[in-house]
DNA sequence: TTAATCGTACGAAATTTTTCCTACCTTTGA
DNA sequence: TCAAAGGTAGGAAAAATTTCGTACGATTAA
């Protein structure tokens, strides 16, 4: 893994995972949409920052650049969640599971889902 | 909630959760050991600043100020698992769950900790 | 052709977060 | 008594992150 995304990188990341390459301009009109006002230089200030970085590589034989991220959104995901566990629930995922549940958010349908997935896992495993 | 802790203000909050109402001298000595080298004068001036952002609350009473945490550990959690959930994940607990499954790192015991949990829940829910 | 529009580049400012320097007070023990 | 050790206070520097102003080139459409 490169260095950590700050805050406002990975809602850039999101936008291009979500969307795949995209020009400035794209990103930065779904920031405005979504998020928060941001000035255009900005969003392209952050972007090159982050090509600089290695997150993201831009394909500029055109006019308007393209940018796509060159880290995975399930291995940055996967890292980034890890380290949330480890910090916040010393590295007990089922803690996390607990508190998570423990929350009235979570739907029945979302339960089974669950259920099946620990199945698949205990068949795997023996 | 307040303001959102920021990543060494959350190291603090940690250490006096787990070990209760601390001076900046404990908290400072447990960070230095834990986690990286700080200068005393860091660990006091954060805590004022946390102070004065209300996230803690110091009894001055004596000339060692004896500081504990004004927000609840789990609530704090909570929270911020919640928002880690809604940027990261879409707000789904379950792809967060799946995500968190699918890495080696849970154990049996773990899994079987979590069946019990739904299991429970199913049972509250009729 | 040319003014308006849309693009990049990039320095610099603003903000936020983190760290440290240093002054000065209190306690302690030789 | 008084020096050493340990405490708080607080300004300021440093670092990291975010935002913007502005110059200037390319494109477009009237």
């Amino acid at each position: 893994m490169q260095s950590e995304p700050t805050k406002s990188e990975l809602e850039i990341l999101q936008i291009l995972w979500r969307f795949g390459p995209s020009t400035v301009r794209f990103v930065n009109d779904e920031l405005n949409e979504q998020k928060r006002a941001v000035q255009y230089s900005s969003t392209l200030k952050l972007m090159q920052i982050m090509t600089e970085k290695g997150m993201l590589e831009s394909d500029k034989s055109n006019m308007k650049h393209i940018y796509s991220p060159t880290i995975e959104e399930k291995k940055t995901k996967g890292f980034l969640l890890e380290k949330f566990v480890d910090t916040m629930y010393n590295g007990s995922s089922s803690s996390l599971m607990m508190q998570l549940l423990g929350n009235k958010k979570t739907s029945k349908q979302e339960i089974e889902e669950i259920r099946k997935m620990l199945d698949k896992l205990d068949n795997s495993q023996l």
